[in-house]
DNA sequence: AGGCTAGTGACAGCGTCTGACATTTGACAA
DNA sequence: TTGTCAAATGTCAGACGCTGTCACTAGCCT
């Protein structure tokens, strides 16, 4: 009994053809465009029948929003886990720059961080997946939503806050996210920077006066 | 020379073909669901040639929009026409108010405001639709950005409160939608206070302290 | 009346995705 | 080792969305 640790034969086989899969599909997305790439393609770069694919993936989508859903995860984990005393938006802040941090460990160990921020502008420039992306976020909202809810005792459908609170710190987020995966200086640091700058500018833009230079 | 304002027979008539296909769709859809209505099936309800319905609509889902279209131009223009001296987020409130207001007229004479209703309806329980819904809403963000910008004679890349006044508003505004479509009393004035409600919750949700009772 | 062109139907084809069935391959016990 | 079972895969057929092409009809203009 030497493999007591180990998944077994099939277990590895599996993994390894998900795996190739993935990367296959990502690099094939990048290198001729979303759109461009069919099934057929991505199956036959890993030696493997296009019914397979759809064994591992329901779609081409979900190979281009598998890195996604780990980091999104990760991030309803950490504002979980914030200090209860933190006022929500100040544990929704602390939370999105904790998981900025340790991005490059957690979702590097699945893909290159470097190939993670090219599937992001990807994801911006095709008009499917920027949808497809969309709506995960909205339901991460949901979620984000009903944590907060509960931290502060409240309930999700009689006091509007929480809803309101994730929507515009989420909307600041996207906001934030686009410009910067779009920009020229793509360092972690970059990020939270910016941020911050928006998250910080959240109380000016909501002021009355606008042009008192 | 008598038909000087009349857009002439074919117009006409192709006017009512797209018309016809239009509710034809949106009766299926909502009898049976988005994706269990097939194009053949829509076509065949207006006895026209699946092609042609591709000649009126790019795909099934331009068909669901349609509609929406018009509340979004509509919602820009009224944004565009806010007395300046008002503040940014003051300027979208009213705007915003002022559509819904209007919207039974405008959208009535393209269709019922019920079924209208129904529509928004089916597009939150629609995951694709609900998806194409965002990333339609994203981009009138952008274009809300770029006029309030423009009020305020500010660069959009250089100062970040236009396109954060924008998603925070756009954000609030996204959940009373969805709330009050999907709650039991879609009257405007529902709407009206839903509205006014969240967008006065801001406020508070930004506040340190959401526990002093 | 007759030519021009927009609108249409009919058909073929590509790509995504699913269901059904046969085959192979790893897991496990006899 | 061998046989059995279940999981993984391949193969095939087909539905559906969508596009290109080509010929034909019907409104439009002179």
């Amino acid at each position: 009994m030497v493999t007591v640790s180990r998944p077994g034969l099939r277990e590895r086989k599996k993994q390894r053809t998900r795996d190739a899969l993935l990367h296959a599909a990502l690099e094939l997305f990048l290198a001729q465009g979303y759109e461009r790439t069919t099934v057929d393609e991505i199956a036959e770069a890993v030696d493997v029948s296009q019914r397979t694919f759809f064994r591992y993936f329901a779609g081409k989508e979900e190979a281009v929003f598998f890195a996604q859903s780990v980091t999104e995860a990760q991030f309803l984990d950490a504002v979980r886990q914030r200090p209860s005393h933190e006022a929500p938006l100040e544990a929704l802040r602390q939370a999105v720059l904790e998981v900025w941090d340790a991005l490059g460990e957690v979702v590097g160990q699945l893909l290159p961080p470097e190939l993670h921020l090219r599937v992001c502008r990807l994801i911006e420039s095709t008009p499917a997946l920027l949808a497809t992306q969309l709506r995960r976020s909205a339901e991460l909202e949901e979620r984000l939503a009903e944590v907060i809810a509960e931290r502060e005792g409240l309930d999700l459908d009689k006091d509007p806050r929480p809803r309101v609170a994730v929507a515009v710190f989420c909307g600041v987020l996207r906001v934030t996210k686009r410009l910067w995966s779009c920009g020229d200086d793509n360092s972690p640091a970059s990020m939270r920077e910016l941020t911050a700058c928006h998250l910080d500018a959240v109380g000016p833009a909501l002021a009355q006066k606008w042009r008192t230079g």
